[in-house]
DNA sequence: TGTCATATCTTCGACAATGACGAATATATC
DNA sequence: GATATATTCGTCATTGTCGAAGATATGACA
């Protein structure tokens, strides 16, 4: 089981990671959007969430209902050990791979 | 069409511009299997490979045949200059999620 | 000198895993 | 109830992965 992440979920991990305690459906895809320039819709990140979760890449929990104009409870994510260590593997292969090539591929 | 790239996509890609001539079914696997530790069967490779040449991100050409035990010819892979803009989009996006967050994820 | 065995490489065919949406559904507040 | 906020569903496209089949050089040898 080696368990490799496709791109889009190493994306949605980072995000994860970055956001800390605020991170759900819509921060997550916030994120994504204005930090990596990547648009794409609720349903696919709700898609990638649900799957690292059966993953065990992640974990969830349900927030409390927030005063700020009703609507349905957040669920919130936190990265697993496991997600952890299969990102952390993850960029360590595409580091690996990139660096000592040409110069405009090094990290800037 | 906005052509991203997956995961191993990306690997082929950095492979190829690793291994500069030398690039071509058989050096990408190995040179992915030693640096990335990531060992795939041949066939995932020029899977990958003829597809990234359908989308115009490598281009190939056929080698002469060498005198080192005959067998088929080589097909080499070289990137593109479109190729070459995917993947620093591919890598840029990756990057700059990651970084600022632990000190774990940043590279080393 | 033909043709056969074998080493090298690439192509095929099939199916699993990921990516991506839009529409449907749930649930707080007012 | 109306509506804003969030998540789940159903579905299809793209990418990832193989194992097996096909192609083609060279070297051996009858």
């Amino acid at each position: 089981m080696p368990a490799n992440l496709g791109e889009l979920e190493q994306l949605v991990l980072l995000a994860i990671a970055r956001l800390g305690d605020d991170a759900y459906g819509v921060t997550v895809r916030k994120e994504i959007a204005s930090r990596a320039k990547r648009s794409l819709s609720l349903g696919s990140v709700y898609t990638t969430l649900t799957r690292l979760d059966a993953k065990g890449f992640v974990a969830s929990h349900l927030g409390e209902p927030t005063p700020e104009r009703g609507g349905r409870r957040k669920k919130h994510f936190v990265i697993t050990a496991a997600g952890r260590r299969a990102l952390q593997r993850s960029m360590l292969a595409i580091r690996t791979m990139a660096r000592g090539i040409d110069a405009s591929w090094e990290t800037p």
